[in-house]
DNA sequence: TTTCTATTTAGAATCATTCTAAAATACGCC
DNA sequence: GGCGTATTTTAGAATGATTCTAAATAGAAA
């Protein structure tokens, strides 16, 4: 899903943050056109558009989009770094072992089972997949 | 799994380690008492049985560990420590949102099938439930 | 024992992230 | 358009986990 700059500015707004141009530009990289970034990623590439942005800056408004929900932070064992997500659907991840690259697996792509004591009470279910493409 | 004194010195000679008083206690701690600990709850419980050991050194028995396959070192969402897990066994995770307690899943309580693409080539899968007890 | 190498250690260094407090900016209101 | 206020940005300091360094110590083999 690709957002333009207006339906950015909207969001932000519905999400009672003020489009600032920093803001938009984080987001069109973190909402639109990044893969999984961590903050060093977003920096780097904000860089470029919008000389001079700070670091904390790149903090907070990765804050402000997971309190708006909508990013996700994750964290993986094979990183210390936490990275973005803006797919806010429901699915899982799949690790390319050879690039590094982080792929969405679909739900439908996975089908599970879970045969777990009666009273527990299962919010979440995340799934890491680990390979390499032959 | 518990193992006795004697076993973890076999155990650590096996991976090569040298059996000193320390790397003995840390895996009195981490090999059999711990539940998926981090540095700093295994610092704490060692404090006491070994006064004066230093962090470095439980740093680098876990990452001794680690590499001779004793233990597996995991990073969750929810904390930004890494937690080091003892079961070397396939299985998966349940953390308990109220209590924060983590347990492990066993493979026979999860049934997953997957639809990916025929190139993949599937090396591990790691899967952590979040849920509560009613 | 002697010697050699692995291990431990305190403390400094590093890295990601958070905090702080001051300056800059957006936005509603006139 | 200009004003006032709450929000946002910012540089730099602070924090917390982890790694590094270099010197002291302790296993193990001869």
């Amino acid at each position: 899903m690709t957002l333009s700059s207006e339906e950015i500015r909207t969001e932000l707004k519905r999400a009672g943050m003020r489009p600032t141009a920093q803001r938009l530009t984080i987001c069109q990289y973190v909402l639109n056109q990044a893969n999984h970034p961590s903050v060093e990623d977003i920096k780097a590439w904000v860089d470029d558009k919008f000389p001079g942005i700070s670091l904390a800056t790149v903090y907070n408004t990765v804050h402000a989009l997971e309190t708006a929900g909508l990013v996700q932070a994750i964290r993986f064992d094979h990183s210390d770094k936490v990275i973005y997500d803006s797919n806010t659907e429901p699915h899982f991840h799949f690790l390319d072992e050879d690039s590094g690259t982080l792929l969405d697996i679909q739900p439908e792509q996975v089908q599970i089972n879970l045969n777990l004591p009666e009273d527990v009470l299962v919010n979440d279910i995340s799934i890491l997949i680990r390979g390499k493409r032959q």
